[in-house]
RNA sequence: GCCGGGAUGGCGGAACGGUAGACGCAGUAGACUCAAAAUCUACCGGGGCAACCCGUGCGGGUUCGAAUCCCGCUCCCGGCACCA
């Protein structure tokens, strides 16, 4: 990754959380806090290792092929936060020039001032003697505050005037450049062109500080617009006004019928003054950590040739293990010689190595192939494997993960694609999240609030059957939420029925015709429902059927059936779809039932179409789609019999004797509606 | 503000546009027991003696028929949010 540039070192702000004492990738800094610790996260200039995942933000964009939940896919285009536009050039009147990104280049007639970041490399540059000391303490204050007071959106805006001045190039007009803390250094240029009449920040910001407001987009169907009157920001499209050649322009991207952005970034690219450009929400990955748990960064700084690579015939570089824990806050390794001493792989001199380890998400962006063979020192995955086993083809975890490990699993898929190590780009094929169980407060469990539910507590109380069975029982698995204790007494005794319906004794009695019927009809129907409840996670319902299994079983149970083979065939399939959920006792009742091997690696069961037809089936009839009678008929009744039969009830036909009959609807072998009137 | 998801009995929840409430919890009655627990059986949305009427957050619509489809709201949960 190093030599292909998707591995790098770069001095940035970073976020440094003083409680676990290292730096976090944005996707771990969760409303300005530590994901892990939870402490407010600082800011600090340091030097860091990065990975290049901007390289590949348009390819993560593409979800295409993904069967993966649309909240999922959601956050993940929201995070990389792809916008189109242009970066445009103006330049101070000291001759710096100021890059700027912008989304609607068809405003450019409209900037009336600069806003910088105060974090900006030319403000020091660009202040006047005079604002000198009014911006030093702006900057020193926006140093000072904390990423969530800063991002806080009811604030007002605040800012200071450098007494700088740049040049609009569009037109030439002389505009003011100031600071403020609403311009983030980390987007785009770090600074903004403001067009107030059609931005809503920049309009409140225009507003608190008197600066000019002028009208350049004039929208259809509203009064001509006056800078110095408008009460707020007209941020759609319309007609360019105030544009010199352009007025009369529609704005907009082509799809609102207007193509002025277009025609304004060409006209920008001929005069060199500015490009088309696309700018994303997502930063590159920030994997050092200054912490010793993590893999070593194999790299090396030699006095004499700068940062170099480790050898690869010297890979992995593994932590050492004999480093001493002091109250430092810095990593061991720092104070480990062993482990510092190098040598140069250029020169051949000393070096020392890095001491920053890796984001432990770096390692869970890769386990699915490493695992396939961890035992092979020769190389990192094994080809032939990660063909046979890979893409995952169906994956669960939570929510949670959604921007931090699956938006790095796929980053690093992609990678390793490019590297020529497997030959796919996406990792996991099928996604699903499960739901997080609450505590009974509705609140996320914590030891804080006291609402955990430990599950041993109740493994050692029911079993890990039971529990994990109610688990699957509670509710859809997708949906999570509180955990509520009333339900488990029920799983408990659906799993002691089932075990007195194979291991009790039978009351005596003949398997006849229409019980072995309607046993296998029972056993089969719960095969089909059961195949299709899993395959789709609807586990809380698959269980359901099993418990209509089991009560069919039960009242069906006698001794002549219990000898006959469909019961037999029905234990065999009620069991080995039990297995996933109640492990332990499906496994008892299989060696008891005389079963070889284990319900675990049995095949899963199919089922016969043809056990499950009955030979009645109740008909509803409806008049004027209102329920009026329910009747038994024979399962192949003709629609001419199901119909005179609906007739023919006295209930039914209490409602046409003063009625003609409109309509006749017939669904086969489920319901009669007759339209009257 | 933008983007997702959701709202069904006392409770958790079922329901290819076709019997709303499967399955379970809680509850009521009964069997067993000296009694209780456990277990088993029956009942169990609301109103009404009944016929029947009313019921899936609210208001409209489509349809022979809507929890389900369409339009407009309300509330709840989650994500993003001064991103130029």
């Amino acid at each position: 990754m190093g030599e292909k540039g998707l591995a790098y070192r770069k001095e940035s702000y970073v976020n440094w959380d003083p409680v676990d004492q290292t730096v976090l990738a944005n996707e771990q800094v969760i409303d300005g806090r530590g994901e892990r610790s939870g402490a407010l996260v600082e800011r600090r200039l340091m030097p860091q290792w990065h990975f290049k995942i901007t390289a590949y933000a348009d390819e993560l964009l593409d979800f295409s092929g993904l069967d993966w939940p649309e909240r999922v896919k959601t956050m993940q285009t929201n995070w990389i936060g792809r916008s189109e536009g242009a970066e445009v050039t103006f330049e101070a009147e000291t001759g710096d020039p100021i890059e700027v990104f912008t989304t609607r280049p068809d405003t450019l007639w409209g900037a009336t001032f600069m806003v910088l970041a105060p974090e900006h490399p030319l403000v020091a540059k660009l202040t006047s003697e005079s604002q000198r000391a009014a911006v030093d303490a702006y900057v020193e204050q926006a140093s000072r505050m904390s990423e969530i007071d800063r991002q806080s959106d009811t604030r007002e805006k605040t800012g200071v005037f450098t007494g700088g001045y740049a040049t609009n190039p569009v037109n030439g007009a002389r505009i003011p450049i100031w600071i403020a803390d609403y311009v983030l250094v980390s987007y785009g240029s770090g600074a903004i062109m403001a067009v107030p009449a059609h931005d809503e920040r920049d309009f409140a910001f225009a507003r608190a500080f008197g600066l000019n407001v002028i009208p350049v987009v004039q929208p259809d169907g509203v009064e001509p617009l006056d800078g110095a009157t408008m009460s707020e920001a007209v941020p759609g499209d319309g007609v360019m006004i105030n544009s010199g050649a352009f007025d009369g322009t529609r704005t907009g991207k082509g799809e609102t019928g207007g193509d002025g952005i277009a025609r304004v970034i060409a006209w920008l690219e001929e005069r060199g003054l500015g490009r088309g450009k696309v700018t994303y929400r997502l930063r590159d990955w920030l994997i050092s950590r200054q912490r010793y748990w993590g893999t070593p960064i194999p790299m090396l700084y030699c006095d004499a040739c700068g940062i170099q690579a480790e050898r690869v015939e010297n890979l992995p570089v593994v932590l050492p293990e004999d480093v001493a824990f002091m109250p430092t806050g810095e990593s061991p390794l720092k104070q480990h010689p062993d482990f510092l001493e190098a040598t140069c792989p250029s020169c051949g001199g000393p070096a020392r190595r890095e001491t920053d380890t890796m984001d432990t998400f770096m390692d869970s962006s890769w386990y699915w192939f490493r695992y396939l063979d961890p035992s092979d020192e020769t190389q990192a995955v094994r080809r032939d494997l990660t063909d046979a086993w890979t893409p995952v083809n169906t994956y669960t975890g939570g929510i949670e993960h959604a921007i931090l490990h699956l938006l790095y699993s796929r980053f690093f898929t992609k990678v390793m694609r490019d590297l020529g190590l497997i030959d796919h780009g996406e990792p996991f094929e099928r996604l699903r999240n499960q739901g997080m169980i609450l505590g009974e407060d509705g609140e996320k469990m914590s030891k804080r609030r006291g609402n955990v539910v430990d599950p041993d507590d109740l493994v050692a109380k029911y079993g890990a059957d039971a529990v994990r069975a109610y688990l699957m029982f509670i509710g859809p698995w997708d949906q999570g939420g509180p955990w509520n204790y009333q339900g488990i007494e029920g799983v408990v005794r659906f799993l002691n029925r089932v075990w007195t319906l194979f291991d009790g004794p039978a009351e005596p009695g003949e398997a006849d015709e229409a019980r072995v019927a309607e046993l296998r009809r029972a056993a089969h129907g719960a095969v089909k429902e059961v195949s299709e409840d899993f395959e789709a996670f609807q586990f809380n319902t698959a269980v359901a059927e099993l418990m209509t299994l089991q009560n069919a079983m039960s009242k069906l149970k006698n001794a002549g059936l219990v000898a006959h083979p469909a019961w037999a065939e029905a234990r065999s399939m009620m069991l080995r779809m039990l297995a996933p959920i109640a492990p332990h006792l499906a496994e008892e009742l299989w060696h008891r039932g005389g079963e070889s091997g284990s319900v675990h690696v049995a095949s899963w069961p199919t089922f016969d179409e043809a056990a499950l037809v009955a030979d009645e089936l109740e008909l509803v009839v409806q008049v004027n789609g209102k329920v009026r009678a329910r009747l038994t008929v024979p399962a192949d009744v003709s629609e001419a019999q199901a119909i005179a039969a609906a007739k023919a009830d006295p209930n039914v036909a209490k409602y046409l004797s003063n009625a003609t009959i409109r309509r006749e609807i017939y669904v086969p072998g489920k319901l009669v509606n007759l339209v009257v009137s």
